[in-house]
DNA sequence: TTTTGTTATGTTATTTTATAACGTTGCAAA
DNA sequence: TTTGCAACGTTATAAAATAACATAACAAAA
């Protein structure tokens, strides 16, 4: 959070009233949070919750790196290093929903980026998202 | 498509008419389509086309290796090489909507799978989709 | 042959996820 | 002091996915 605020005044961001609410709920839930289970916590917090919303602090926080979207499970969760945050990849647990965000200094998928070399495709972004088991819940289910 | 078929033969998997007729869409179309496209071009065919008819079709496809779903799209693909196809990765052009599929022989994100180790976290699947332009598009747009 | 189990299908309705569109507000720079 | 811009509030709707339940087709068991 510290980090994030910094990083808005750095940058001449504004961390509204409700970009702000969005990123501590993602914050305290320790497990991805879709549009509408965000939505359902500003409620409880007097904040408006109509679906716009939760998707244009969404759109906020994931643009600028504080937050991002697990596509393979349509939902949301905060950075864990809004700080210098490169390329993230997840570790997905099917079990309990908690998400693991690696700090990939380099690609997470340099087999990708070799593949794309040899065709010339260019490279602009990538999704790299893990199903399993955490170490917590590996034998369970 | 033989190679599909060749594989239900083996597997006594039931390649049915809409199962069949929704591959040979994705077949057609060189791009991920989504599943109301898929079931418009089943419309004008004369299919049955209410929403569980695609995705029923897409289940049994993509369960089995034939077709794949691109997570940040929410489009399915055919599957590029259905014989031997394992940890598949995409390039998605997002200029001209092609997808081009990796197929890795051994992981095509290291990365992920070092830092899965080292946390203790079993991986099951991996989704790994770069986005960018491929080599006829690099430089428009 | 009839029954039974299984797999796939047909259909209606609903849920879940996401965006379009349009007016208003607050504030800073010209 | 008005003009421009970014953010907000709200209504409505689009797009993606699934729940639920009835039917059909067919092979194996009785």
């Amino acid at each position: 959070m510290a980090a994030t605020e910094a990083t808005c005044a750095a940058q001449g961001l504004q961390l509204t009233a409700t970009r702000r609410r969005v990123l501590e709920i993602l914050l305290e839930e320790h497990r991805p949070l879709g549009a509408y289970g965000i939505l359902e916590r500003l409620r409880e917090f007097g904040h408006p919750s109509q679906p716009p919303v939760a998707y244009r602090a969404l759109e906020f926080l994931t643009t600028h790196g504080f937050a991002h979207k697990i596509a393979s499970l349509n939902a949301y969760v905060a950075c864990a290093n809004p700080a210098g945050c490169e390329r993230p990849a997840f570790l997905i647990c099917t079990n309990c929903e908690k998400v693991a965000e690696t700090a990939a200094m380099t690609s997470a998928a340099p087999g990708v980026a070799d593949a794309a070399r040899s065709i010339g495709f260019a490279i602009k972004q990538e999704v790299v998202e893990a199903q399993g088991q955490c170490s917590s819940c590996v034998g369970n289910t």
